[in-house]
DNA sequence: ATGGTAGTCGCACTA
């Protein structure tokens, strides 16, 4: 039997975990999340703040860090078995980390921070845009090649760059040219979401006609006033899982915190 | 139509 009766996961990109360690801080203390993941740590393994995530309570850490970009991290207040970081398009970037929670009957959590693809939706013009495809192909290859779908309970979290309906952007048509929201994205997030049959937890709590967002820009001059913003940061479940999800909220307030991430944190609870 | 901000590293790069 799992120890735990609910599993409270959160997802955040942190826009490097070393300048805003505070930041987190709160949050756990507030939040009190089972799990957290976090993407863009901006640091390597070895310089990651471990002594803090300690001290909240948090002492299981599995870690994927690069110097200075991308790099994620899952931490846990009960134990992570199996952790396996995948290198995607041979890039050498630290992009997933993996691990299983023994403690909630094995779910096991991917974490994810897909290519951000640059400005020019256009594989032949941008790499940056093909590298983000090829990162989402190899995504959709990985997950068709697992085995017992049926059973294995796996939550798939992070942020994936791609805001694919129309109300997770503030505008839809002004959008649809935009890196992050344009149809061949969106295709290729559907074929990864397919592969394992993958369901959207913050869709199923939020409808379809109703704005959902978990990122806005820095560049705006009134973040929330102008709440221009886009749901790059996804929470997905096995259909194992299925209606297990008891819960989803973003925590908007945190965008508005001192220094803040341009993202918020995503939670949702799951009945074990 | 453009430029606006933020983080890392130490200038140009990524987002």
């Amino acid at each position: 039997m799992p120890k735990l009766k609910t599993l409270k996961v959160a997802t955040w990109n942190i826009n490097s975990v070393r300048l805003r360690i505070e930041s987190v801080e709160k949050f756990l203390k507030e939040q009190k999340p089972d799990v957290l993941c976090l993407q863009e740590i901006k640091c390597h393994n070895d310089v990651f703040p471990e002594k803090a995530f300690k001290k909240a309570g948090y002492e299981h850490i599995a870690l994927n860090g690069q110097k200075a970009y991308h790099g994620v991290a899952t931490v846990s207040r009960v134990p992570l078995t199996n952790i396996e970081t995948r290198e995607f398009c041979n890039k050498g970037d630290a992009r997933h980390v993996a691990a299983t929670v023994p403690d909630a009957g094995d779910i096991r959590i991917h974490n994810y921070y897909v290519p951000a693809g640059g400005d020019e939706p256009d594989v032949e013009k941008n790499e940056k845009f093909a590298h983000k495809l090829d990162f989402l192909n190899e995504m959709e290859a990985w997950y068709k090649n697992h085995k017992n779908k049926k059973t294995s309970k796996m939550v798939l979290v992070g942020d994936l760059n791609i805001a694919p309906f129309e109300h997770d952007v503030w505008s839809h048509k002004q959008l649809l040219k935009v890196v992050s929201h344009t149809p061949i994205e969106v295709e290729h997030l559907e074929r990864v979401q397919k592969s394992h049959s993958w369901i959207d937890v913050m869709r199923e709590f939020v409808p379809h006609d109703e704005k959902l967002y978990s990122w806005w820009s820095y560049r705006a001059k009134d973040w929330k006033a102008a709440n221009k913003g886009r749901r790059l940061d996804h929470i997905w479940v096995t259909p194992a899982m299925k209606g297990t999800a008891k819960s989803m909220e973003v925590l908007t307030d945190a965008r508005g915190w001192e220094k803040p991430s341009d993202h918020a944190p995503v939670i949702a609870t799951f009945k074990v």
